[in-house]
This record gives structure tokens, sequence and C-alpha cells, in this order.
RNA sequence: GCGGACGUGGCGGAAUCGGUAGACGCACGAGACUUAAAAUCUUGCGCCGUUAGGCGUGCGGGUUCGAGUCCCGCCGUCCGCACCA
């Protein structure tokens, strides 16, 4: 060998560039072979990564690296999610204009990335906020309108007064922004949205046969589609006075019509029209109202457990008690987004309608009764009954259970007219709302509309696109640049070419995120939207990245796939096949005593146990280990990793031990493992080389079938060769690590023996260089660099990244003895070594025959024997 | 509150069609090599016990020849959702 060390400061860059020049990373369209497509979700260009952020980049490579060294046509591309606020911000803080600012973070994170040895295929980078790539977006949008499922509607918003932007209902989180955590505004404003409701019950359905996407992924998407059925209700107003403002009627949904004959009272919404309505007679009511719109979060949040309403003095007729009436209220806690905006409350069966009851003095007669309980007897106090029973103080509906109450609430109600409109229709309501994409924001993707006052919004002709960002901005002021770009805003209109104005809202960058997957089918990144390529490589096989994007970014591009396809763009619905969330890199974080926060390398570790800062010696206080992040200083630079151990090593160490959905602590002890283990390969792969004394490429194989002597040695390489594969696959790469390790000390153990007897045959060299040869391989995907160097170092043609993964021999996995382990009364004392045709009853006697058998059996008879062919004997005594 | 996931040595974790619990790694102990250290190699390492053996996968029951795995009831941790009518 070489040398004995392994310098991967050396050879990673080396490889890195062969590997470049040779191009062997480049995805071909007029590739035959069976295709495998591989991404990650790309990184919004922030500036700089640290290590934990390579973690999924990574786990997608080694998938990549496996499946092309299996011979499949891989496409594994990046990309960055260009547009978004932080490139406005820093053009607002510093005066870097967002473009200049975005494009310099990509160069230095590409830089970064590449760092890694991710085997991408640059060619079809995209960048978003690139006009070759948001051209594409523009025509997708037009498609959209012109198919339905684009549209401008008045409405209210939640205004984030930080981020001076819109939000969608979803990137509301405890009604702060989700990006900024400012406290959200309500405004209403005319917003373009896509029609995701159109596709909610398609979402829905298809979640079943996303068989390859995490169980809990699927749920919380169930649960954010929300589909419940129930029953639309007619109300008629009973006091005339509301008749005034043109209403007679109320409108209400319900998933429990069932308990009908328990309502005590309606409750509209702060926003229904018959409470604006009433509210305009009635200054009380008007205060009540918004008051109910004031209530800013934090205040919300304490009066999330005051429900509030206001007695509108109106009332309605019970539709299935004739005389009976009931009070309306307009309450705090009925959403206008949700159902029709008003319902009707059963406080006996609800507990938010339970405590609205006892507040106003309202009546609670419990209408379900639980099994087994005396009707008598049974009453509602403070804990509502919501779960199944018999109907009871119902009119025809006693007796029934809770559907069959459903069921004929809702015949009886089709059957009634109000105003020749049956009384109760069927509905099947969602919560999902549609989604608002317009941002008044510069740095997004222009929505390619011009307003003008005699023809309303037009579609800027196909041929002017794109309609790109002017550059000619200012930061200086709050609001939005666009609005103020005059020699861009104000264009004539392209139908009629009267002075009219470009839409200066920008879209959502989920918008952006929906469906770049399809881009990268294009060979490179200019291309338009290719049918055909997309049909060649999506569904995306494999994706990969953090849970948080769970609902949003997913669920969007489900619907984006399904809008395209309608609009004839595309011939898929779902993007990706496969799904994977992985795990956050965690370390822990260290503060000074006077509390500032110190980067890991700035404290040493001390034999003690204790920690202390390096320059000052001062004790340090470790907390616990966090996601890594900047402002905690518990961060660890790719290049300092690549500089010290080489990025194989990080590489293995983001794979080993902790499996890859779960969050995974970075330690030294972590990363000096994994150095041992490179330079113990390295060591070990130049060992056995030497004994074997062949290049790879002129070495002939073990003759099949293999004598004897090898045969044992050999099986175990090729259970392992199938134990990795497996693992690989399941992307278990945790356990891919430990068999490799296994497979390490199987190797290092025949050598050894083989020394010790003074064996240099040709079987023996033979095997040695078989062993060396699959180690290397097996290693490829995880540590590209060190198995090229390997691979260089053994003699073997080519290139490791492209050589083929070992071959399995069926042969050697079946063996003519098996060892059976031997339990007495349940629990494991022996084994025995048995042919493996042996019969039960072979068997059998073998093991009475065993000394420590006999030993337990102290002379009785066993009560039974319970032989399992091939896997266990357990002798009950 | 509802829904879901999970609970295994000092640590990360392996093993789930019911069949050898603790693979592999880390940490730690002992030894070899070395002037010494690092590196490397050998070796030990769930708990109790000298051995035989006993106990052991959050706790308590159950099914079974056999339970980390299945069932029932608790306890705990994490995640998601939450005025959703």
């Amino acid at each position: 060998m070489t040398a004995d060390r392994y310098n991967a400061r050396d050879a990673e860059p080396r490889w890195q560039k062969i590997w470049k020049e040779r191009g062997i990373f480049r995805a071909r369209n007029d590739d035959p072979r069976e295709k495998f497509f591989v991404m990650e979700m790309f990184p919004y260009p922030s500036g700089r990564i640290h290590i934990g952020h390579g973690r999924n980049y990574v786990m997608g490579d080694v998938l990549a690296r496996y499946m092309r060294m299996r011979g499949r046509n891989v496409l594994h591309p990046m990309g960055w999610d260009a547009f978004g606020l932080p490139a406005e911000n820093a053009a607002i803080e510093r005066g870097i204009h967002p473009k200049q600012w975005t494009y310099e973070n990509i160069a230095s994170m590409k830089e970064q990335l590449q760092l890694l040895g991710l085997s991408l295929d640059w060619d079809r980078e995209i960048a978003t906020c690139d006009p070759s790539y948001y051209v594409e977006q523009q025509r997708i949008f037009l498609d959209f309108l012109a198919a339905g499922l684009a549209y401008r509607k008045e409405s209210e918003v939640n205004w984030d007064p930080i981020d001076q932007t819109v939000l969608a209902n979803e990137q509301v989180i405890d009604g702060r922004g989700w990006r900024s955590g400012a406290v959200v505004e309500r405004r209403k404003l005319s917003q373009w949205f896509f029609r995701i409701t159109a596709f909610a019950q398609e979402l829905l359905d298809a979640l079943d046969g996303l068989e390859r996407w995490p169980e809990r992924v699927r749920l919380m998407q169930r649960n954010w589609i929300g589909r419940s059925e129930g029953l639309e209700i007619l109300f008629e107003l009973s006091r005339p006075s509301a008749k005034a403002a043109g209403t007679e009627t109320v409108k209400v949904y319900t998933t429990r019509p069932d308990t009908l004959f328990g309502a005590a009272f309606l409750a509209l919404s702060p926003d229904h029209p018959l409470a604006l309505a009433r509210a305009a007679g009635d200054p009380r009511l008007a205060a009540f109202i918004a008051a109910c719109k004031t209530g800013g979060t934090s205040a919300e949040a304490i009066e999330t457990q005051e429900k509030m309403g206001f007695d509108t003095g109106l009332t309605v007729q019970h539709p299935l008690a004739d005389g009976r009436t009931l009070p309306v209220y307009v309450a705090n806690f009925v959403l206008m987004d949700y159902g029709t905006g008003a319902i009707f409350g059963c406080p006996a069966h609800d507990q938010r309608d339970l405590d609205f009851a006892r507040k106003y003095g309202l009546p609670v007669v419990p209408v379900v009764l639980p099994p087994g309980a005396d009707p008598a007897a049974f009453t509602v106090d403070e804990i509502a009954y919501d779960g199944e029973g018999t109907l009871f103080n119902s009119g025809f509906l006693d007796a029934m259970g809770v559907e069959e109450a459903k069921e004929a609430v809702a015949r009886r109600l089709e059957r009634f007219r109000v105003d020749g409109a049956p009384q109760g229709t069927r509905r099947v309501n969602f919560r999902l709302r549609d989604w608002g994409i317009s941002r008044q924001r510069y740095w997004g993707c222009p929505i390619p509309i011009i307003h003008c006052d005699a023809c309303g919004p037009v579609p800027v002709p196909r041929d002017q696109l794109p309609v790109t960002l002017p550059e000619d901005v200012s930061f200086d002021r709050p609001g939005n640049p666009l609005d103020r770009a005059k020699a861009w805003r104000d264009v004539p209109c392209p139908q009629c070419g009267a002075p009219a104005r470009r839409e200066t809202d920008t879209m959502d960058t989920f918008v952006d995120s929906s469906w770049y997957f399809l881009r990268y089918a294009s060979e490179t990144a200019d291309l338009p939207l290719d049918k055909a390529a997309v049909a060649q490589w999506l569904p995306v096989d494999q994706y990969i990245g953090g849970i948080e994007h769970a609902i949003l970014h997913l669920l969007y591009s489900r619907f984006f796939t399904r809008a395209l396809k309608a609009c004839g763009r595309v011939d898929i619905a779902e993007p990706f096949a496969g799904l994977f969330t992985q795990g956050m890199i965690v370390h822990e974080t260290y503060r000074d005593q006077a509390g500032r926060w110190l980067f890991p390398e700035e404290v040493k570790l001390l034999g003690t146990g204790k920690t202390v800062k390096i320059e000052t010696g001062e004790d340090v206080v470790v907390g616990a280990p966090e996601k890594m992040s900047k402002s905690k200083r518990n961060v660890v630079p790719p290049e300092v990793v690549a500089d010290t151990y080489g990025v194989d090593c990080a590489r293995w160490f983001m794979l080993s031990d902790t499996p890859p959905e779960r969050d995974s602590e970075w330690t030294q002890a972590g990363i000096e493992g994994a150095w041992r283990l490179v330079q113990r390969v390295w060591r070990l792969v130049g060992d056995l080389h030497a004994f074997s004394g062949l290049p790879q490429a002129e070495r002939a194989d073990v003759p099949a079938p293999p004598p004897e002597a090898a045969r044992a040695f050999l099986a175990q390489l090729h259970q392992r060769t199938q134990a990795v594969q497996e693992a690989i696959e399941g992307l278990k790469f945790n356990v891919a690590i430990a068999q490799i390790y296994s497979l390490i000390i199987e190797i290092e153990t025949e050598f050894k023996a083989l020394r010790a007897a003074s064996r240099s045959d040709e079987i023996a060299r033979q095997s040695m260089a078989e062993a060396a040869a699959r180690l290397v391989l097996l290693l490829a995907p995880m540590t590209p660099h060190l198995a090229e160097s390997c691979w260089e170092a053994i003699g073997g043609a080519g290139l490791a990244a492209t050589a083929d993964w070992p071959k399995i021999d069926p042969a050697l996995l079946v063996t003519d003895t098996i060892t059976l382990p031997i339990q007495i009364n349940g629990r494991k004392r022996d084994d025995i070594v048995v042919p493996r045709g042996a019969t039960p009853a072979e068997v059998e006697a073998a093991v009475l025959a065993m000394e420590s058998v006999q030993r337990a059996l102290d002379g009785r008879a066993p009560k039974r024997i319970i032989v399992v062919p091939q896997r266990i004997v357990n002798v009950v005594a």
C-alpha cells in the first residue's frame, strides 16, 4: 500500500474533480434504463449552511449512488428556493439588492454543498427567482385562470404588520405570522386564490394510495382537509323584525342533526350578514362585533375559555317542534369561513355549547341517553355527553340510535319546504380553504395581470411573458416597492389600450416550490415544462425532507400536480411516490459565565468531565442538545469537518447509529469514531490487496461452487451484501452501517485465521481479493471518496461510483447445516447443529440426547417438545 | 380534550409473520506495544451471584410451549390538531 494513512484532504477534492470532468452524475432523458428519481427538498439560500443541513442531502445521495450501481438511470437534481422575505430584509438592513444577495448566497452555498461530495446533476439546477424558471410559473398561472382554478376575490386576510404581507390561514400559527412571529391583524383586500378546495375530496381519497409515505404525514393531511358529513338546515325567523333586513331564514350547518331536539339557541358568526345587518341598527351589537374582531391574539388566548355571546333579540322557529322558538345570538366562537357561519347549539351534547348555555342561562335538555343510563335520572351538569347512545326527549326520534336519528332528521327535513327550498340539505364540508397566493412583496414571482379601469383584470398576453421584476427599486420605505415603480407599473391595457397598471402583488413562495420537481425532468433548466419528460421521470421515487413541510408544501404540491393535469400540462396526479421525513441534527449548547453563547470550537471538555472555555478557562454551562442554529452558536460548519476529518467522516457519522427519521446528536466522539473507521478500512483493504497480490481488474473469481475451505466465508460476504442492500433500500442507514461493521469484523477474523495458518494458496488469495472488492463497493454509496481511493489502490476497473453493485449468489446463502437454539421452558440453554434437511423427529432425538437437556430433565420425561423447523426447539420439562 | 407515535444497558440503538434480547457503534475497565503519549492490537462490559443459577425490554395483569413483539388496564415522553358546529 502506498501510505498507511488515508489522506482525505488530498483525496476528496481529487475525486470530486474527476467525477465532475467525466459527467457521471448527469442524467440523460434518452437513457433507456429504468429510471430512479430521488430528490431532497431544495434549500432556501440563506447564506451559509451548517453540517446539520447536510443530513437529508447525504441520505438522498446514498440512495442515488446505490441505485446508480444497481444499474438504474438516476436523476438526483438540486435547486434553490430563491424568492422570499429574507432577501428583502437584507436589502432593507444592508442596502444590498435582493437579487445580488440571493445569487451571492447561492454561489457560496453551492460551494459548500459540493464539498459534501453529492452526486448531483447540476445541469438541471434551478433558481426560482430566475426568469427562465418563473416565466413558466406565469404561464401556469394563466392556465389556472383560464381553467377557473385561479380567481380573485375580496376577502378578509391575515395581515402581518412586520412582514407587511398577507398570510394564508395555514401560515398563521397561534395568531402570529409563521415566519415573523408578529401578531396578525385583519384587513380586507382583493386577493388571488387557487381553488385547492376543488380537489379536496380527491386529495383526501388519494392519500390512501400513498403507501410509501409516513402514516403520520397522511394523517396530518387528512385532518387538515377535515372532511365532515352533515346537514344544512334552514331556520325560519319567527320575529319579523328581521324581514326589514331582507332575510327570513338562517342557514345552519351541523354534523349532529340527531341532537336537534336538544337545541337551545342559534349562534351567528360576527361576520354573518344577518349579524351585520342587525348591527346597523343596534350600536351595542356593533360594539360587540367590533370587540370580537379586535381580539388580539394574546388576549384571544385568554378568551379562548371565555365564550362570549350577544342576544340579538331575534328568534327562530324550531323545525321539528311546532311552536318552539330558539333565541339567536352572535357569538365570538362561530367562524364565518367554516360551514355556513351559523350553528345551532345543543348544550347537553357539546361542551362548548354547554359552557355557553350555562353562561347565558339557557336550557340544557339531554336527548342522547348513554347506554345503560336511566332516562328518568340522567342529567348533564358540567360535562357534555358526546358519545353513542339512544335518543330520548326527541319526539319521533325516541329510541333510535345516533346514526339512525341523523338519517331520520335528514330525510324529514329534505321533504319540508321553506320558500320552495328543502329545509334540510345533506352536505359534505371541508375544513380546507382556498389558497391565497397574493403577497405584497417585491422579491417574488410577478402575477401576470394588468388592471384596467374599463376591462378589469386582464391577463398579460403570453407572447409578452415573462413579466420580469424591475431592478431599479428602492427599499428605504416600508410597503411594496413595486407599487412605487411607476415605469414598470404603468402600462397600457392589452385589450383596450387605455392607461392601466400591472398587478403589483407577487406570488406566495409556496407556489414556486409546488412544481419545481416537474422542472427537473427537462435536461436543462431553460427549457419549458415538458410533458414527455415529466412522464418519463415522475413521480419522484423518493422525496426526502423535513417533517415541518408535512402539510403546506406537500399538500400544495399535490394540488398543483392535479391542477396541471386538469389543464393538460402533465399526465400524473401524485408527484411523490415515496416520502421520507428525516430528523434534525442537534448539538449541545454552551454558555459562558456571562451567559453568552459559545461556538463548539471555543470550549473544551476536560478529563474531569468539566467543560471550560478555552480562552479563559472559566466553567461553561452545557445545555441540552438542540437544533443547530446560528443564534445559539451550536453549529459546525462543513468546511471545518472537511478540513479536519474529511467529508466522508461526516457522511458516515450522520448515517450511523441513529435511525434517520429521528433527531441525531452531533458529537466529537462520534466524528472521531467515523475517522477510525475510515482509517481502519484503508489499512484493511491495503493489507488484503497486498496479500492477494493481484489487481482487481485481473483477478479471477473464486470458482463456483466454492471449495469448502472458502465457502463459509464467502457466504458471510454475500449475506452481508444482502443485508446492506435491504437496509439501504429501506432507508435504514444506521442498520446498513452496523452490517458493514460486522462485515469488517468477519473479514478481519478470516484474514487473521489465514495468516495464522500460513495459507497463501490461490483460494485464500482469491477470497481476500473478493472481500476487499465487496467491502469497497458496499461502502461506495456512503463514503464515496474513500471508496474511490480504495478502488484505485486495489486496481479496480473504472470508478467505484460507476461500478456494479456486488451480486448475491442465492446458492451461497443456503448452508448444509443449521444451528438451532435450544430452549428449556422457554429459556435459551444450548445450541445444536443439525443437517438442513433433518426431520423434526430426528431433531427431537438429537436434542433429547444432549447433556444440557438431560441435566435439565433430571431423569424425568419431557412434558412436551416443540420443534419449529429451521428456527428453534423448546423442551418443556 | 381528541388523534398518533414511542418507552430496550452508562449512551445512540439492533432484534417485531410470537422463536437465541442487548447485534453494531460510543463511553468505560484490564492488558500488549511505547522512554512516554497518541494511534493500533487483545480482552472485558445488562443486573445479582464464587459457581450452579436467578432476574431483566416503563408499571400491573392476561393469552401462549415460548411475549420487547399480541390483548386489557395504568404511568411517562414526544408529535399533530383544537372554539371545526
